[in-house]
DNA sequence: CAGTGGTCTAGACCACACT
DNA sequence: GTGTGGTCTAGACCACTGC
């Protein structure tokens, strides 16, 4: 069922809007307006933290009703993609916000708020540029030998080692990035990618599992080869699910626990 | 600011609904209805799986308008309590649907999907009433000593026992609860309370950890000791947040994985 | 004050499911 | 066809922000 329509009636909308690009198929009209504004975020039309558009201009450049952009970027509201701020308007999603700041770390300490535990220490163990293995050519959907960035760290608590994190980067959208810019980096690593590389990561699965540490592993998180650890394997995605980050972290959970929401 | 309001106008609404019981604080209209229909659903006025009545009815009910009571089911939906069906009409979350089953149980095969692997093979090690610790008082926001149920249970997936849970309930919404009742069960256990206690599992909080099993832990799992397993608390709540069951999992990690989404 | 997002209404039409 | 939820519009007013 088309829905072109020739605007003659005054209550019969147009909802065929005069996008800028052609979206392809037919959906919802806040759906295809949702999917511009998508684009828009992923050109980087507007940056992380700046506002987008009003909904009242949002509504003209698209032609639809001010409803129906309020639709859309609702949906990108509950995705996290955009922060609405009554008075002020619409921003662009950023991991460096205060609020929301390590969304996606899970871990947090048994007593005591994960707020007043303080930022942890960080330690680049090792920051290197290989090729690609099969298995992590697979996880960033690169072709096996493509150059990658591997980076080993360790996070601690008040001087307790407690996370272990390998990572894995595509070379290309990271090219440029060393040790030395990760450590004197103070923040979310996920900030920096987004300041520094334009890389805004939207959405990530996990995989965990309970395992024993090797002897290297066990050495950098000061524990014996005995101590079960959780293991956390994590595929981070940025705009259209396209996976931009493989992570394998190891998680001492004897004073701290990872902590999940069930809806 | 009150919202009062003599319906004199003809585009002026009367935004305060004729309220059934009385809604005490001032919020969004849509926020009251809301909570109005909550209401109703905690009451059982509604039963799982029922219909509630058409958004129509509930907006002449209400005396508000249709978008107004769209925009209060809108947010039921997404928090899981209240599912759509276009054409049918809204109807009452159950965890009986084939299609949501197990939503809590996020621990999933390595290889196939979840759904060629089949239901697990329950055992009930044990169920017995017995008085609360202070632990189980406190996670259920009981009194210390007050009657609980605790049930143990092994599941396994072909024939390889995986999950060891034991289960602290609140004895008197759980009354008559039995072992054999257990066994004779078939489909999800949140289903059976739901149907025959009238207790709705709504929400869930997870702990996880790695750790090792004691001897007995061990055998039941048909592990040894030195396994790291995955120890998953579990506090399910229904309605307004009320705790009303304490859950330990052990997972073993060998076969299964515990997969989770960060948005 | 003007501009933004947030709420509410009213009415039209569409898509879907029963009967 | 009737009734359900789903989409879209238009317009009014509210609440918050910052000039």
């Amino acid at each position: 069922m088309d829905r072109a329509a020739g605007a003659t009636d005054l209550p019969m909308p147009s909802p065929t809007p005069i996008a800028e690009p052609s979206t392809p198929s037919f959906s919802p009209l806040y759906q295809q307006i949702k999917a511009l504004i998508l684009q828009s975020l992923q050109a980087g039309e507007w940056k992380p933290g700046e506002p987008i558009p009003s909904e009242i201009e949002l509504a003209a450049r698209y032609r639809v009703s001010q409803g129906t952009v309020r639709k859309a970027i609702d949906e990108l509201s509950a995705e996290n993609l955009v922060v609405r701020r009554q008075g002020k308007g619409t921003f662009v999603a950023t991991h460096a916000e205060q609020h929301v700041q390590y969304r996606f770390l899970k871990l947090v300490p048994d007593a005591g708020d994960p707020n007043t535990e303080g930022p942890a220490e960080r330690t680049i163990v090792d920051c290197r540029r290989q090729r690609a293995s099969a298995e992590v050519a697979r996880a960033l959907a690169l072709r096996t030998g493509d150059p990658v960035l591997q980076v080993r760290r360790v996070l601690a608590y008040g001087g307790v080692p407690t996370i272990l994190e390998d990572l894995w980067l595509p070379g290309t959208p990271f090219k440029g990035l060393t040790a030395e810019r990760l450590t004197q980096w103070h923040g979310p690593m996920y900030a920096l990618f987004e300041t520094e590389f334009g890389v805004r990561m939207v959405r990530a699965e996990e995989k965990l599992r309970a395992v024993l540490p090797d002897a290297q592993q066990a050495r950098l998180l000061d524990v014996d080869t005995a101590t079960p650890l959780l293991s956390v394997e994590r595929v981070a995605h940025t705009y259209h699910d396209t996976p931009m980050e493989l992570r394998r972290g190891l998680y001492r959970t004897d004073t701290h626990h990872y902590r999940n929401e069930l809806g």
